[in-house]
DNA sequence: CGAATTTGACCGGCGC
DNA sequence: GCGCCGGTCAAATTCG
């Protein structure tokens, strides 16, 4: 099932981000910086493990979209567009897109187009940098994304003799996504596809899972630097557009095999206006078995589930950096948890409540791994807080939503989201169900999705991230409670994303900055 | 015959 | 200023 996959993946994830805090933890403060320096140049990126796509030929009626019309839409729209970050996929699947990009698409024109002034333009630019890239192994000419495209152009790049297709969303005129689709270099059998833009209209089911990870994985680059980045509230942002300002700091989510892409780093937190784009990649490939690199734990693949179908039944996520050396470049795999096994997990617990009150699956974390290092008391909760609390976040959340919410999409779906979000902490636990019954966890963190009869909008759901941190002392859960209406199962997924990839940016944020 | 693809030309950004 | 390169346009071609 998915649910199933969803915590499998989630557990890696956390089994992950725990081995990362670690490592973090264990530098001196007083090597933060230099480490932080070393660290730039560092390429994380996510791989969402093998997954074998089938081609899908979808009918094709797509509606053929004009340049012309495309600027004026982007000028128009520049909603989504304006504040994305980039997302670059490199491997697509036929439908699959990436929104979480924010370029301008039609970057160089659409700028012309626009008004001297307007602050689309500025929004614009950034966007222009957000890419998503998927990378994936599929024998076909492109993935199966669950979109409709058109090829547009095709041109041989530099560095590979396999040429580069360019390709066009036509499920709406004017929807400003591009995806480029090539053959990895190296390995042939591995596609890249790398999408650009965010969709302006309703997306078919069989794309949302995708879109919502590409959406989350952008959104993951624009709030690279939360701490330091002036956010643009995701209110103001249309309906379409996911995220704030593209940067190209903080996180650096890049094609380790592209030097020519500015990825993000870590630890860095700064704005950019670097002409190159932010890249998140999310590897669909084989997940790595041996580590890469001896300063990166090795902590298996994270799969993510995609609900699109089976050719997603096997992905897994993982994180990769690389080392100081541009060349090497290590591999974070991120194991996710599997329904129903009670996978050890220094981080916690994890459990999802389905449509069903007493449906809940989750996964307790048992105890904490030998040799770790545990987190001052604390400072995940402390971290925590901060990132709920961080525009940044909400902003790529919001997208997330609406990209997960596309096939209800609506102008203004974006604001109305982000009105209805609700963040905060409960002290109460929100149940400890899913606390770790034998016991010596060091703290559990779940996710409950669930109906709430109080809500005057049968529909609405709420979506809670517990956790309690593993910590000597850990204190009841910190629920971030998230409460929206129309809430795709994808949303599970970019929430547990998102929140691990902030939590994880954050604590390396802090460490870097000896302030934990 | 309409729609999609192909493919060379064109354009703009960037580095030298 | 020039050339390289990535990206896009649009006429020609192919496909269903």
């Amino acid at each position: 099932m998915i649910l199933a996959r969803i915590m499998n993946d989630y557990q890696s994830l956390q089994t992950h981000l725990f081995d990362v805090v670690n490592k973090v933890d264990k530098k001196s403060p007083e090597n933060a910086e230099a480490d932080r320096e070393t660290e730039e140049p560092e390429l994380v990126s996510l791989s969402l493990g093998t997954s074998s796509w089938r081609h899908n030929k979808e009918e094709k009626a797509a509606t053929r979209t004009r340049p012309k019309e495309d600027e004026q839409v982007n000028g128009e729209l520049s909603l989504g567009l304006g504040t994305q970050s980039n997302s670059s996929h490199d491997n697509s699947f036929e439908d699959t897109k990436e929104e979480g990009v924010g370029e301008l698409w039609p970057p160089s024109k659409a700028l012309k187009t626009m008004r001297p002034g307007e602050d689309e333009v500025s929004q614009h630019i950034h966007v222009k940098k957000a890419r998503v890239s998927v990378r994936a192994r599929c024998d076909a000419p492109t993935m199966n994304d669950g979109c409709q495209w058109r090829k547009y152009g095709q041109k041989i790049a530099k560095g590979n003799p396999c040429p580069r297709a360019y390709y066009r969303c036509t499920i709406a005129q004017g929807c400003p996504v591009r995806k480029q689709v090539q053959r990895c270099a190296d390995d042939m059998s591995i596609l890249i596809t790398t999408y650009e833009g965010i969709h302006n209209h309703p997306l078919p089911m069989s794309a949302t899972s995708m879109a919502s990870t590409t959406s989350a994985a952008a959104g993951m680059l624009v709030s690279g630097s939360s701490s330091s980045r002036p956010s643009i509230p995701a209110a103001t942002m249309a309906p379409s557009s996911g995220f704030a300002g593209a940067t190209s700091h903080g996180l650096n989510f890049g094609c380790p095999d592209d030097a020519r892409q500015r990825q993000l780093y870590l630890p860095n937190a700064s704005i950019s206006s670097s002409p190159s784009h932010a890249t998140i990649t999310l590897d669909l490939t084989t997940p790595p078995s041996n580590s890469h690199s001896a300063l990166t734990p090795q902590l298996g693949g994270f799969s993510s589930s995609f609900s699109s179908g089976p050719r997603f039944s096997h992905s897994s996520f993982s994180f990769s950096s690389s080392d100081p050396n541009p060349n090497q470049t290590t591999l974070w795999n991120i194991p996710f948890l599997s329904h129903g096994s009670r996978a050890k997990n220094p981080l916690g617990s994890f459990s999802v409540a389905t449509q069903q009150p007493n449906e809940r699956l989750y996964l307790p974390y048992t105890q904490k791994p030998p040799n770790s290092s545990p987190l001052p008391d604390g400072a995940i909760a402390a971290a925590t807080k901060a990132i709920t609390s961080d525009p940044g976040f909400q902003t790529a959340l919001a997208a997330a939503i609406t990209s997960a919410v596309g096939g209800k999409g609506t102008q203004g779906m974006a604001e109305t989201l982000l009105k209805n979000l609700r963040w905060g902490e409960r002290l109460s636990p929100v149940s400890n169900l899913a606390s770790s019954p034998s016991g010596n966890g060091c703290g559990s963190s779940y996710l409950t999705r669930s109906a709430d009869s109080n809500l005057s909008n049968p529909q609405e759901a709420e979506i809670r991230f517990n956790h309690r941190w593993a910590s000597p002392s850990a204190r009841a859960p910190h629920p971030l409670l998230l409460t929206t209406g129309s809430i795709a199962a994808d949303l599970s997924i970019l929430g547990y994303f998102l929140f691990f990839t902030y939590l994880y940016h954050f604590l390396v944020t802090r460490r870097t900055h000896g302030e934990i």
